[in-house]
DNA sequence: GTCTATAAATGGATAGAC
DNA sequence: GTCTATCCATTTATAGAC
């Protein structure tokens, strides 16, 4: 449970024989944590020896503290430019099916951004993760109050609150489409990009304006 | 990551040495996870010897199962009676609202599951975490199929995906609120019931059918 | 940068006294 | 039922050759 608090990250790219290790180390602590993990087993997955991990990393909670700044790097990267199209309706839809979309495109990172996020301690500081989560949070706040601003969505409601629907709707789904699936009424997990259509129909159905019918899903 | 793919559950209870055991245990797995425990904290933290812990239970993944299978019954046994009032908004109401005070109420237990339904491997069997889960799920389902029967609910959605959308909102809550409640918009945290209350309104806006516009909030 | 060999500590688990 | 003492595998991490 290593602690991370500082957001100093490194300013270059890495050797390749540290990149190799990285990635591997990446997808183990991404798939069973830090614990379950060892340095061995990292070591052997990625063809190198142990003592070679910690000639470029000094522990293995460095190890794991800069594959987890690599996942948020790639993370935000991943969502940097988000122009609006002026239509708030179609803007949220964009936000929140390439959310779910990125996550799926790139499990690891996602599994090891949310668990830091689920598994921080006690009293403990703001972590990396955390920050990339706050910045998403934001942004999609933003979007809601705009949409109330213009009459489009209900102003009886939270923003935030419903912000926070639509994510914590993405990244359920993302965390536990797998179990999910061979549940039995679940079959409506079978694509994806249909999921995301139909909770975020069912969602804005719930947050849209009386006289705004004419309102067309954006997957029709 | 023991397996637990047998509902066999031992008849009584225990000794109340192995009691506070498997109470101290409970409470560690759910905070850090199984591999991030060892026997050595259990037994320190419970004030008795590594030994002792060997004695009533045989293997650390022993203890793990007991400790599991502890939490599930306290989960089935919290929501055991669920008697339909006959009006379907207030049902799925008392459904909504009441899990999430059950998983606030025992907070312990309901991470333990979680952990155990999210952690679950590649190509395993469905586990004892799982047929809660399941159990849960299918009631919710038949509530919602039960309002669109009636034409509550419209009928324009998959039951299945409306009742998903519900757990999802609760358990991402209960998973999230000691993050979020540190979040700069996410003022909206301060009190369980309210966010209760919205979230259901907010949701259940969205899956009402259009003529009934009669339907009261359950908590106004 | 990469390796073999090894140190020092901790993990789960057992033996046997009380 | 509870303990101390011990076993052995595995862990993180280091030393030093190439």
């Amino acid at each position: 449970m290593p602690q991370l608090n500082k957001l100093s990250a490194p300013p270059q790219g890495l050797s390749s024989g540290a990149q190799v290790i990285l990635d591997m180390a990446k997808r183990l602590f991404a798939e069973q944590g830090f614990d379950a993990v060892s340095i061995n087993q990292i070591a052997r997955q990625a063809n190198v020896s142990k003592a070679n991990v910690f000639h470029h990393f000094s522990s293995k909670e460095a190890l794991y503290l800069a594959v987890l700044r690599s996942a948020c790097e790639e993370t935000v990267g991943s969502l940097a430019e988000t122009h609006s199209s002026g239509r708030v309706a179609d803007d949220l839809w964009t936000f929140f099916s390439s959310q779910l979309a990125a996550m799926l495109g790139n499990p690891a990172s996602a599994k090891l951004i949310l668990r830091e996020i689920v598994e921080s301690k006690d009293g403990r500081e703001r972590t990396l993760a955390e920050e990339v989560f706050a910045e998403y949070f934001s942004r999609l706040v933003g979007m809601v109050r705009a949409g109330q601003a213009q009459g489009v969505l209900r102003r009886s409601f939270d923003p935030a609150l419903f912000a926070y629907l639509m994510l914590g709707a993405n990244i359920f789904f993302f965390e536990n489409h797998k179990v999910t699936a061979h549940l039995a009424e679940g079959g409506f997990v079978r694509a994806p990009e249909r999921y995301s259509r139909d909770v975020f129909q069912l969602l804005l159905q719930g947050a849209l304006a009386d006289p705004e019918a004419d309102h067309q899903a954006p997957g029709s």
